[in-house]
DNA sequence: CAGGAATATTCCTGTAAAGGAATATTTATA
DNA sequence: TATAAATATTCCTTTACAGGAATATTCCTG
């Protein structure tokens, strides 16, 4: 997993910004209204989620649309498939039970 | 989507902890003889990893064994779930096509 | 073509966080 | 009980980054 794509989405106004995207691409100037940010902070803002990798923009004319870009979201996913044994599997069960078992022997097995 | 866990992730040390301890729980010195790493900043990181409740950890005697919280991880494929959409879904393809219509349409429906 | 709108960029400042070194704390062990 | 091992914590320094303000740039419109 890249580290650069978690660090992009670690600021707040940021991961917002993503989640306004989800909706639908927009313009700078409405994220930054939306989010009640300044206009330069939302520039900037996009342009770490740009470089990132995360989204993606689009001239027209005066403006630039901002919309999200799938690849960062499908890795994320790919990353999160090896994770997914930890609540979906039932071996965590049996290595909790291991574990518990560890812990009470040494008091009942005083042999 | 929690900001706290995506920035605790955003550290390339701490994430290559996290994919350590997908294998199986360590010990502190364990981690950071493997991420070749100082103790301290071993102990710090996982601090930061605790405190976002992506790792929790276990007294045994002089050791603290670590391994990682299920919940963190539920959380961000459930919040990925909302963005499958970009990748899987056709409708993706109909917004595009949608989009290419539109610029197209003013060239070709000159009436 | 002048003015204004939309956006990006630069400079400055404050703050948070990472690493290093030293040390405190707990526990096993000789 | 003194010592060593394993870990956490503290203090210090450096660096990265976020926000503010100002400004440059591009493009539309009257």
């Amino acid at each position: 997993m890249n580290a650069t794509v978690m660090s992009a989405l670690a600021e707040p106004n940021r991961l917002q910004m993503v989640e306004l995207l989800r909706g639908h691409p927009l313009t700078v100037g409405e994220i930054a209204r939306q989010l009640q940010i300044r206009q330069p902070q939302a520039s900037k803002h996009l342009r770490v989620l740009s470089e990132a990798g995360i989204v993606e923009s689009k001239v027209d004319a005066n403006r630039r649309i901002y919309s999200l870009c799938p690849a960062p979201f499908r890795e994320l996913d790919d990353w999160l498939e090896n994770y997914r044994v930890l609540w979906e599997d039932r071996l965590n069960r049996l290595d909790d039970y291991l574990q518990t078992l560890e812990k009470k022997l040494p008091a009942e097995q005083q042999d």
